[in-house]
DNA sequence: TTCGTTCATCGAACCGCTTCGATTTCGAAC
DNA sequence: GTTCGAAATCGAAGCGGTTCGATGAACGAA
């Protein structure tokens, strides 16, 4: 019932406490017959050393932190998967930190880093952070920004490229013969959301006689696209849009839905592009045609853009890693 | 650059370093000019204190720990935002072990969970865990299953009736007409998917004259579901089956697909159930229907659960509560 | 004035481990 | 048989907090 601690190991194996942590953390400075005779007390006890005092000898937690948006969402679970494949490949363990569309989350998670003493943090932002990420690196905590960057040029980030996702998806639209377009995105606030926007408005602009409504939608559910899609339905046909750019696969598919139960053609009378390329863009009744970001990779770059910086391998140069997006094309923008 | 500490918080406020341990963890003990002198001067210093320190002379760490088999699977994410909604409301933050379908990292995971000294555990197992989980509960952590059932009857959990889920899902098959069923599931080792098959079994055994063929696949991706739709496809009609109850939404997406996109009808030739009612089910191509477990609701409760047996407020009776899933009808089964 | 009480504050031990410097051991060289 | 150096082992000092018993101050009662 009781704990085992380094005490009882060395009992065990009748040798002092340090001879056992040295045979345990540093064997070659251990005579081999020691080395082994610890090693069974420890396994027969069954002994773990507690994180907490190492942590605080030692100065070094072996943890990284990550904060993410929302973890529900596949894209961020795949984000942190990439970034635990680079983590313990070094040894090391993710500390997730799910800020559930929450600033106050996310500001609370930093300082949990702090307190646990995570070696590096990995943060998605959702809000304005930079005070608590200047106290991070005021701490020496080192910093990556994932799926974001830092407008003050101070922190090495992974990210996508929006604007090109946006002018990616518009352009195929347009080449596509498609004119009078819309772009239905969740939360003007989020600057992804915001380059995507900026990016279709590029395209459109290059395209004389076309144009572009943007329409601000609260949330990123499927529920809200089918609502909406059954909006745009009720429309009369002149004054519809032919083609919608989305910021999200959930709120495309839904969109597609809305319309098609609603008599309206996909994509013959309304051509449909998603965002991140979802598992089930592929399978959706009809196809999604999407700009693909792949999260894991991304997350794991960053982790090893992190774990640069903590080795002190990194150069001092931020690296500010871009991913171009890459277009799917799928039924739901050509017509067979 | 370097870390504050509570020395020079006391410096800062002109007090001993334990009048402000006890001015900011138990103020009624403090003068209330020292209580404020205290808290403004760790404001605006920065002071966190440090996780480790405080738990290494606590023996708390305010930490439950959770595993779960994948956490890129929406099922599971929602699961673990119940339990966070459950933790924070006590005061606790959640350290969440993603297994990815790997025992080796499950057990991992329970051992960190022994490291850092976690109050509680709730664990969602994916291969045999007995021996760690006697391991945790002899160190005193309380553990509860969540999404399993213990078979020697020991712990507490939390989880759904697969055998019902099951059964609902066949019956509901077997009362629209079919005769000639399959259970499409992934890995046999899989309790969930045993006894789902088994609930199956059930239905069909009261059922004279119709027939269940258990097929298995490796694992539970939406393109095996596509992949595997073609190919019931390519059999000829009075070889397929004509109702198909699978163990997993993605898979029976990702098979409705693959029939149609082979010119078999659904619902008309092949009903198709899911199980879980993800949010696509309902927007899918075929709006699917579909076996709903409330994930998030049941992460809670095993928090709940826990956090009683931590407190000592849970009786000796070890709770075992058991969710009944609901069927959700849609356009797979019922040809409108 | 002295003493007893109460309440606020402080000093120091301690949580379990790492690590550095000190001590012991042992074989080789003299 | 000593002496010396290197290698192996050990002892003890913290890491940064919490907490308990001790100290001191303030005040009313004797």
């Amino acid at each position: 019932m009781k704990r085992v601690g380094i005490r009882d190991v060395a009992e065990r194996a009748g040798v002092s406490i340090s001879t056992v942590s040295n045979a345990l953390n540093r064997p070659h400075m251990v005579s081999e017959r020691l080395v082994d005779r610890v090693r069974s007390a420890a396994d027969q006890l069954g002994y773990v050393p507690l994180q907490a005092a190492q942590q605080l000898r030692a100065g070094r937690s072996g943890l990284l932190g990550m904060t993410v948006i929302n973890i529900a969402n596949p894209f961020f679970g795949d984000m942190v998967a990439g970034a635990e494949d680079a983590a313990s490949a070094a040894g090391m363990r993710v500390l997730v930190g799910n800020s559930s569309d929450d600033v106050g989350k996310e500001r609370d998670h930093l300082e949990l880093f702090e307190r646990v003493q995570v070696e590096g943090a990995l943060v998605s932002p959702f809000g304005p952070l930079e005070p608590w990420l200047q106290r991070l690196r005021g701490r020496g905590i080192p910093v990556v920004l994932v799926d974001a960057i830092d407008d003050t040029g101070e922190l090495p980030s992974v990210s996508f490229d929006d604007v090109a996702g946006g002018r990616l998806a518009a352009e195929h639209l347009l080449s596509t013969g498609r004119r009078r377009l819309a772009f239905v995105g969740a939360r003007e606030e989020v600057r992804q959301v915001r380059e995507r926007l900026q990016g279709a408005r590029l395209a459109v602009a290059a395209h004389p006689g076309a144009s572009l409504e943007p329409i601000w939608t609260e949330r990123t559910t499927s529920e809200l696209g089918v609502a909406f899609g059954e909006q745009v339905a009720a429309r009369s046909p002149a004054d519809r849009p032919d083609g919608i750019v989305t910021s999200n696969d959930h709120l495309a598919i839904g969109l597609v839905h809305g319309l098609i139960s609603r008599g309206v053609r996909v994509p013959d009378d309304v051509a449909v592009v998603g965002y991140d390329d979802i598992e089930f863009a592929a399978i959706a009744g009809v196809p999604l045609t999407s700009v693909r970001q792949p999260a894991r990779e991304m997350g794991r770059t960053a982790a090893e853009l992190l774990l640069a910086r903590i080795g002190g391998t990194a150069g001092a140069d931020l690296g500010n890693v871009v991913y171009r997006p890459e277009l799917i094309v799928r039924a739901s923008t050509m017509s067979t």
